[in-house]
DNA sequence: TTTGACTCTCGACCATGGTACAGGGCTTAT
DNA sequence: ATAAGCCCTGTACCATGGTCGAGAGTCAAA
């Protein structure tokens, strides 16, 4: 049973350009657990990288695509954007972009990842609170969750527009 | 000038029944900066409490309605959806819903948002990495940001749907 | 060499989370 | 008592992030 799955998975891999394994987008979605038109909607975004083409037009992808988009996912998970993670990914450095620029940008992304954390430490402790007083007495009536965020208006400052 | 502004605030608040202060809904989408309309699209969605009424119609509001959508505001940052939302705020124990129950459902939600902190701080690391690396030497060609959230593929589950 | 499964493009459609009126009724300072 | 400025309901529209289908071409195992 093993064995079969294990050969289709082999069967729908190109070996093709100097010994890289490549894919097509069906296989592509399938790894990265998202609809074809999913991936051709983030090519179109720009948010992987723009695919080579075979002579018949089908598109050429590798690990890399897919990884992208494991990862694409996940960062919606975590409340950012597309566009938000366009930056993340561009993030890097090289002949183009200087120094500077690239250290702003990140201590800015640092800066609301950071904030995240934060919040959802909070969440996560007055969960376990929640948890913990079910060990114990009574009812509580009110909504415990609320307070969670309060008291940290973190200097007035929008994180988003 | 703050004079008149506290003032002003003042004068939008009502006191009504027995000591408390209220709101009017504009004065409520200012507070927790947001439009009127979303104020009324989340009474709409049952995410937060049902407001009583003047005899003319107008909705009365308190403090709790505007630390409420507070709240869903910063847990929508967080990439929960109004959904998603809607549960944590209803976590609670009170005479209608048993220990056992609530248990369940925070130790779900725990689950959830440790994962998240567990995705940010990968991605944080990264960031700092990067941010040091501008103090160094030359250039890195790859993206940085993308080895940030692999080979965690935490048991093949997925968190949403 | 055929045939079933796959791919292409492109345009329409969908769900979520709002946002914007229109037409009418309150409220309140003057 | 009146006008500016609120609030009400309801419906239509919007942006984001997909999702679906038609019509046509491609691939590969038998």
């Amino acid at each position: 049973m093993i064995v079969l799955e294990v050969m289709h998975m082999i069967k729908n891999m190109d070996k093709k350009y100097n010994g890289i394994t490549t894919y097509k987008i069906g296989e592509v979605a399938r790894r990265a657990d998202v609809n074809k038109e999913t991936v051709q909607y983030y090519e179109k975004r720009k948010l992987i990288p723009k695919t080579d083409r075979r002579r018949s037009g089908y598109r050429i992808f590798t690990q890399r695509h897919i990884d992208q988009i494991k990862f694409i996912k996940r960062a919606q998970q975590l409340g950012f954007t597309l566009t938000e993670i366009k930056e993340l990914l561009e993030l890097r450095l090289d002949e183009e972009t200087s120094c500077s620029e690239i250290k702003e940008e990140a201590q800015q992304k640092y800066q609301d990842v950071s904030e995240k954390i934060d919040d959802l430490l909070r969440i996560k402790e007055t969960l376990t609170g929640l948890i913990d007083s079910c060990s114990e007495d009574g009812t509580i009536g009110d909504c415990p969750i609320l307070e969670a965020l309060e008291g940290k208006n973190k200097t007035g400052k929008q994180l988003r527009k």
